[in-house]
RNA sequence: GCGCCCGUAGCUCAGUUGGAUAGAGCGCCUGGCUACGAACCAGGAGGUCGGGAGUUCGAAUCUCUCCGGGCGCGCCA
């Protein structure tokens, strides 16, 4: 609806007495919106405030010549000029039938377009350490990458979504000297836990896992693993304590032995967190490994790439990036003086496959505290030759959880935190990615347990299910009293539907194409929820004002077409946010 | 200190590339079930859009500045 208006208005400016405007109008200063009030009409443009100093004509004035000289148009009953200089357009009530019509035709597929032609789009998201269990937090970066690329899937982009598995570096190895601990333990000996090693009780599993299938295998005294290590945190130095630990398990238990319970932890916590998002809705299309990234030699063609540009230069043993060069605000590092190629290289080399791969546009959602990275990836690309800007970073802010008021404290490598899937297992999937949704991800969020929980009416969840029920429930009714629906008749007599309630749901109703085209562009999940919110809200009133199965067989048919349609949308959008659509509650 | 995000009703938050009288939910007050589900609806009270300056036909929105909050600034990942 919203694109035919600029189209008209563009064929008003072209129709326009010449001399009046200076150049030629170009399509993409025509804005068409729809108005806050309805007094206003259905849609309002301001073209003629915008282009009345170029002219050097009132805004007023010039508004009348560009009514004067629109093409009529089936969809537009009158036009007026209004205000400082706008003109508001009034729709016909086909305008809107027709809009239904679509609705019913189109089903599931109502709302999509191919705004994106198909451009290549790889949107990496969670990508979560395989270190421990998912948090609140990273359901958060899930179910908005989730929703994302669902929405950007449904205006025509080619999205292709993908977890990153940070699965080399030392953190695995702290992992496994973890998981080894705890094996011991099982094995019947006692020893003290490092203060840096992963202290959650997810570990002891793993720790099980590994006893039942290699028995007492990699057993070793207790006394031969402690022997003269230095002193452990508070008085002494984890870092060090936590480094002789591992390198006294290596000799112990061998490179072997050590890298079988490294892979087995590691396999054991990716299974974990696979079945916890597939649970929880959120599907990738592929899992990468850095390990596999490494092995490939990608990261030294990277590197190799950006030597030949002159990018590299060496100093105190260390290989650096002239990040500086390209609006970072310091040099990196990328080979450390040790030789080890930092988290950064492997980074800059993983995106840099991402654009090989054919990918236009690189989206990452990531953890509020990883801004500081987007400037050095970003110049990392630019040095390869990549243009910075297809490269695109949503930073998801903190959640903070709430039982009642109450903060519930949060701690990293505390054994005590709150899981995904014990979040999800309290309050359900629906509230939970409901709650995650429905504010701004660049809003801190407060999510609140027993609010999630309750079914009263201060729970904003069940709202639009509701809605979408209820008209499930209006179509058992009329089943039950032996009518059915003919939806030939109701598309065929969407005239009756005059009632100000009627309107209000027509004009909701055709607003969803924009609503998602808005939330997809915006990359804006919460748009498309409140959107879903006012559309149910306008069925609710409706169904309070009018009973729709009445005796007047086109009447009824009308209202029931206008309130199935309502129940299409609703389930497209709820679809788009992983929210499941019920038929009744 | 530097950088990123943020500050809108008592609380939690929307507010589109700058548009017309700044909105919603909760809470509070009033009213609505012998009509398809009251997990609902209708109405009301409630605002210096953190403060100040600027840009212009027009600013919650853009710029500057100050105040307040969150996060980040490693040869960790």
């Amino acid at each position: 609806m919203k694109q035919q208006l600029e189209q008209l208005v563009l064929a008003a400016l072209n129709n326009l007495p010449g001399g009046l405007l200076p150049e030629a109008p170009s399509p993409a200063a025509i804005v068409v919106e729809r108005t806050r009030d309805t007094q206003h009409g259905d849609f309002a443009t301001n073209v003629a405030l915008r282009l009345a100093k170029a002219a050097r004509r009132k805004p007023r004035e010039l508004a009348e010549a560009i009514v004067a000289a629109l093409p009529v148009n089936p969809l537009v009953a009158r036009t007026e000029v209004a205000g400082a200089g706008f003109i508001n357009f009034f729709l016909t009530t086909n305008a809107y039938a027709q809009e239904l019509a679509t609705v019913h035709e189109l089903g599931e597929r109502y709302g999509r377009s191919n705004l994106g032609q198909g451009q290549r789009v790889m949107l990496e998201y969670v990508s979560a350490n395989p270190t421990g269990p998912l948090h609140v937090g990273h359901g958060r970066q899930a179910a908005y990458g989730a929703t994302l690329a669902n929405l950007l899937g449904a205006v025509g982009f080619d999205v292709a979504r993908e977890y990153y598995i940070n699965d080399a570096g030392r953190q695995m190895d702290i992992l496994a000297v973890s998981t080894w601990l705890r094996y011991l333990e099982i094995c019947g000996e006692e020893l003290p836990f490092p203060a840096n090693g992963y202290r959650g009780d997810y570990v002891r599993p793993l720790a099980q896992k590994l006893h039942t299938k290699l028995g007492e295998k990699l057993r070793r005294p207790a006394t031969a693993v402690l022997a003269n290590l230095p002193v452990d945190a508070p008085e002494g130095d984890k870092e060090a304590y936590i480094d002789a630990l591992m390198k006294r398990a290596r000799e112990l238990i061998g490179a072997d032995g050590f890298r079988e319970v490294l892979e087995l932890s590691l396999a054991e916590m990716l299974t974990g967190i696979q079945a916890d998002l597939a649970e929880f809705g959120v599907v990738f299309d592929r899992w990468y490994s850095e390990r596999a990234l490494s092995d490939s030699g990608a990261i030294d063609r990277a590197l190799a790439r950006l030597e030949a540009q002159g990018r590299l230069y060496r100093q105190e043993g260390a290989l650096w990036f002239r990040a500086t060069e390209f609006g970072d605000e310091k040099d990196r590092v990328v080979v450390r003086e040790n030789g080890q190629k930092t988290y950064f290289a492997s980074d800059i080399a993983y995106h840099l496959e991402k654009r090989e791969l054919g990918f236009e546009r690189l989206i990452d959602v990531l953890g509020a505290d990883h801004h500081g990275y987007i400037a050095r990836v970003r110049a990392g690309l630019i040095a390869m030759g990549e243009p910075g800007d297809c490269l695109e970073v949503n930073l998801i802010q903190f959640v903070s959880l709430f039982r009642g008021g109450e903060k519930i404290a949060m701690g990293k490598r505390e054994a005590q935190f709150v899981t995904l899937r014990q979040l999800r297992e309290e309050v359900g999937n629906d509230a939970c990615r409901f709650f995650y949704l429905m504010r701004s991800h660049d809003q801190p969020l407060d999510f609140d347990l027993e609010l999630a929980k309750s079914r009263t009416n201060e729970n904003p969840v069940y709202y639009i299910q509701y809605a979408h029920a209820r008209v499930a429930s209006v179509m058992k009714q009329l089943a039950a009293r032996e009518l059915s629906f003919d939806r030939a008749e109701g598309l065929t007599s969407t005239e009756l539907l005059v009632g100000s309630q009627e309107q209000a749901v027509l004009n909701s109703l055709a607003r969803y194409p924009e609503a998602l085209e808005q939330s997809a562009v915006n990359r804006a999940p919460h748009t498309l929820v409140h959107y879903l919110r006012e559309l149910a809200n306008a069925l609710h009133t409706y169904y309070n004002a009018e009973q729709f199965i009445v005796g007047d067989a086109k009447l009824r048919n009308a209202r029931l077409a206008l309130v199935l349609g309502v129940q299409q949308v609703l389930r497209n959008g709820l679809t788009l946010l992983g929210v499941s659509a019920p038929e009744s509650m």
